[in-house]
DNA sequence: TCCATTTTTTGAACGGCGTTCATATTTGGG
DNA sequence: CCCAAATATGAACGCCGTTCAAAAAATGGA
């Protein structure tokens, strides 16, 4: 007997259901930040009960992570809009400092989104597409610094991720109070200038 | 009449249930995580009620607050260690490598203790301990890196303070596995090579 | 059309959370 | 010894994430 007679088709996959979900929890998450997204309000706000947010999304952290998910894409585009804002012959220096200074911008107007997606970290497999996103991310911004993704130079894209990982300390910090907030926007600036010519003078010396 | 005389003299201030209620809390931290530890675990642990931990901390941030702090404490004594553990005549860019490698094991080896104190940040007047401990941290490091802390160079300090936030990224990511955490080490020591240098050089060039 | 079957939705329920508070207990000066 | 002040208690409140039996809705064949 041919068992694909007895399967049925599925009915409405609760697409709007999903859509009203996401975007009440999205706004719980912009204007209350990641501590007052619950099951109980999202369903409320979506206008279902909890229990068909779990068989939407399995867990709560699966809500969250689509969250996230939306986040990351919403800074990679980002990164293309501050990229195309540039001046066509613009250096690799001033590209980078732009994309740090509006990194730093991301963080500061998207603050509760932003601490979100450092604030809720999934450690099984499940991270897969939060760090595929995040890979995303950096690509865009490398190439939004106008440095050609081609494997050859290893050593220059390891330094183009640490020093995206010196940017996102300093904001980090800045957020944080632990380093004055009024000197962020020159802080990420410099450290840019600094990254770009330690790394220049790293070569030169053959360390790298 | 004399007001000193009607003021009892406070009895037991609690201050062995204190240290006990602190120990508890720490154990859970360390072996749990921040998100493991709740009022009633600690209360019981400690052997005390809920309501005695509310007299003693005021609120459960109170004592995470605690916590925290002596985090930041056995870091700055950590960073102490690693200064007397260098060679004498060690150069400025070798002390900061090896704290900042020294920075990146702490975390990996107290990795929740590490973590909480990023995850719980208060956002009141309340966090004035914290930030001071924060600064006595840096402080710390910034001395076993061999700097005098005269106000005379503020340039200097600044640096010194992007560098630290710097790595902070770096290992941030290490541990969030955003870079290849077996590429960490080789990381956070470039980074401080890479900064070193960069920072000479905008010094040559009057940027600083 | 109608009904058996599958899929989806529901809301109550469970245990645990932070926090509060009336009550009970302990304390030390007179 | 007694009583007022300090301290400790545990039950209670409203919330949380999560589960699940039962209800409701949707489907496809007769």
């Amino acid at each position: 007997m041919n068992a694909e007679k007895t399967t049925r088709t599925k009915r409405k996959p609760h697409a709007e259901l999903r859509k009203a979900a996401l975007s009440a929890a999205e706004l719980i998450v912009v204007e209350e930040g990641l501590g007052a997204l619950t099951a109980r309000r999202v369903a409320n706000d979506a206008g279902c009960s909890v229990g068909t947010l779990y068989n939407i999304f399995g867990h709560l952290d699966g809500l969250i992570g689509e969250v996230n998910l939306s986040t990351f894409r919403q800074m990679a585009e980002e990164a293309s809009r501050t990229s195309r804002s540039l001046p066509e012959g613009a250096g690799r220096e001033d590209r980078l400092a732009a994309l740090a200074r509006m990194y730093l911008t991301y963080a500061r107007t998207h603050r509760n989104r932003w601490a979100a997606v450092f604030e809720h970290r999934p450690q099984g497999p499940a991270d897969q597409r939060i760090q595929n996103a995040e890979q995303l991310l950096f690509a865009r911004i490398i190439a939004a610094a106008g440095i050609e993704p081609t494997g050859a130079n290893q050593a220059e894209t390891d330094s183009l991720r640490m020093l995206l990982a010196a940017i996102h300390g300093v904001v980090t910090f800045a957020i944080n109070r632990t380093i004055p907030p009024a000197d962020a926007e020159r802080y990420v600036t410099l450290i840019v200038q600094a990254g770009v010519r330690g790394y220049r003078e790293m070569v030169e010396e053959g360390l790298l």
